[in-house]
DNA sequence: TCGGTATTTTGCTAGTTAGCGAAATACGGA
DNA sequence: TCCGTATTTCGCTAACTAGCAAAATACCGA
């Protein structure tokens, strides 16, 4: 879980996720949307799949990734009840 | 909001957040639970300031920090809305 | 005003991270 | 097998971060 909030710390990676969020896409059609080099973005890439945050699928020379929204959902809720958050102020002791 | 990414990615101020999810308490008595010197988690509690994930109220020497639940909230609400989580799949496009 | 307690600020070091260019790897088509 | 494209790995540097001890600041009681 500690990976997701790393992946999350940086801008660069939040602004993946927002475009794979539409669709999934290629590592060079991601790279084209940044000012970045290819070696640059290939390193945030290692480090959302490590976070699980998004999963990649070769298909010839290229790499599609895509989102795996589960894992944000799973660490928000997990986030979210951890400060119980979402209860009633009634429940909340 | 870029602020409370950043402060969650450090697992001390995690913990320092966990702490305070229970009760208000003071710089010392939460350095009480670490293992870490007094000026490290003072540094801590300047970024958990600055996130306003954390509210500092000084009360003679002594100053007490607590939880800002609302900060966190509405980042985790922001963060869904932006990832389009909590929608079903009929109306989610 | 002096002494003690609570906390932060300062100045430093070691480790981590993001960025780059160049080289390496992997694949598909000719 | 050779070439071109796609992507990653390697080796490096600059910037950032967490950690510490020592000093500074702030407050209170005697």
């Amino acid at each position: 879980m500690a990976e997701v909030y790393r992946a999350l710390a940086d801008p660069t990676r939040r602004k993946i996720l927002q475009l794979l969020r539409e669709r999934e896409m290629s590592a060079g059609e991601i790279a084209s949307h940044f000012a970045l080099a290819k070696p640059t973005l290939s390193g945030h890439f290692a480090v959302l799949r490590e976070s699980r945050l998004v999963a990649s699928e070769k298909s010839g020379a290229t790499i599609t990734y895509r989102l795996n929204v589960s894992v944000l959902e799973e660490a928000l809720l997990a986030l979210m009840e951890g400060f119980r958050l979402g209860e009633s102020k009634e429940t909340r002791k």
